[in-house]
DNA sequence: AAGATTTTTGACCAGTTGGAAAAATGTTAG
DNA sequence: CTAACATTTTTCCAACTGGTCAAAAATCTT
């Protein structure tokens, strides 16, 4: 224990060494190696299971790190702060989560595009609910670490289908609606699902609401959907 | 300082007074005077702005107090507990949150009754959106506080309504449908605008994103359930 | 095997959290 | 006025929070 050479040969070391031997991904870039990319898989998904559960306030690194098997300061190893690992989850989901709405093809007809694009939200409000429960509980935050995702990328995309819904309402194809809204609708209708699994579990009871719920819900919606932007009708 | 004889006297002290000087709120009775009532309601005012943007775990007593404008202990003096400030939110709430469903009357025709049952949703959404993002709130998170209220009054009411509109398709004035997915769907779609407000707005920018949106919502709604469940159509 | 590097851990910290105790301050009925 | 009660504030605490740090352990390189 030198007192003033080793201080300073310290302070070298470790500044030098922090900054090497922290992750790539502490440092903004990709992670380089297998194992981080395996550990910070790992972190992700944990991470989902707590932040879909709690929200980004209600949520610990501690209970992350339970979660994920590993120590608190382990897991600050590879994300240096909590809203790192948010981050990183939020703006990975919000990729996949739009893919089905980007899917929808002016091309093709109206009916099977949007009974399609049902299915598909369906299927992830089956098999991905804590992603969407995630993208909900931010929602509902007020979206304060994505507000500038949504304005922009979001707005776009929506825009742009509107604008291929309203082309297949200009040819006669679909009942004239409010192209917005009826994104909206099914949005809403697909992702209730996933974000409110427990009521509908709750209200459909032990018999109704096991595993064939998303069928009967997709039967429903796709006839609901079907004959209403059915085109060429009056109110009887 | 006597030994044993002080402790004992300090406890039924203690007890003693403390049992009567909390509010009657805090031992599970009503609240008596009005100035009690009047706290509490801003207590609860405050808790409602809190809770239903961060969620219980999220939420903390010192953010209420404050919105509330009074000190921690002096909240906690009304409310012993953050938990049971929830619970009381939560159990006012879902009275009224339910009551436009128990409004739809078995002897009305069915599109009428159902389009008032979607205004009236929709109305909640837009006067009420904090209500509704803490009923969202606590059904992401799996309704641990209220699973049994759920699985008891609420899926009662929505059986009982599900039997009525089974009744409006058996005299044909329907087209023939899951009654508890029509429900699910009328929930979601109309609760979506509170709960997913920010988004709303995002995507329909400052035009159309300001009050009409709830009207416009209102009139997409409308046709989309009328023609979708108008009987008689058969897909052309 | 030695050295360099990466990963993991345990101790620690300052600030926040839910909540208890008690003292101080009203308020009101006799 | 004053005793009994209701309300509020001050002080305090133990547990938890996000996060740091140095050292130990494991791994990789040569």
């Amino acid at each position: 224990m030198v007192p003033i050479k080793v201080k300073n040969a310290e302070i070298v070391v470790v500044s030098k060494s922090s900054a090497k031997s922290r992750p790539a991904s502490a440092r903004g870039h990709r992670p380089k190696t297998r194992i981080q990319r395996e550990k910070q898989d790992i972190i992700l998904e944990a991470a989902l299971d707590v932040f879909s559960l709690h929200g980004f306030r209600g949520a610990t690194i501690d209970q992350i790190a339970e979660v994920a098997g590993m120590s608190k300061p382990n897991l600050l190893y590879y994300f240096p702060r909590k809203e790192e690992i948010h981050r990183r989850l939020i703006s990975e989901l919000l990729v996949t989560w739009l893919e089905p709405l980007r899917e929808m093809d002016a091309k093709g007809d109206p009916f099977p595009e949007i009974c399609s694009y049902i299915r598909r939200k369906l299927e992830m409000a089956r098999d991905f609910p804590r992603e969407s429960r995630l993208f909900a509980t931010e929602m509902l935050q007020g979206a304060p670490r994505i507000s500038e995702m949504i304005e922009v990328d979001l707005k776009n995309l929506v825009d742009e289908k509107a604008r291929v819904i309203e082309g297949w309402m200009d040819d006669g194809k679909l009942t004239r609606v409010d192209p917005y809204h009826l994104i909206f609708s099914i949005w809403a209708t697909t992702q209730h699902y996933a974000d409110f699994d427990v009521q509908v579990r709750a209200v459909l009871g032990p018999k109704r609401g096991g595993d064939g719920r998303f069928e009967d819900a997709a039967r429903y919606l796709e006839q609901l959907f079907l004959f209403g932007l059915m085109p060429g009708k009056s109110i009887g």
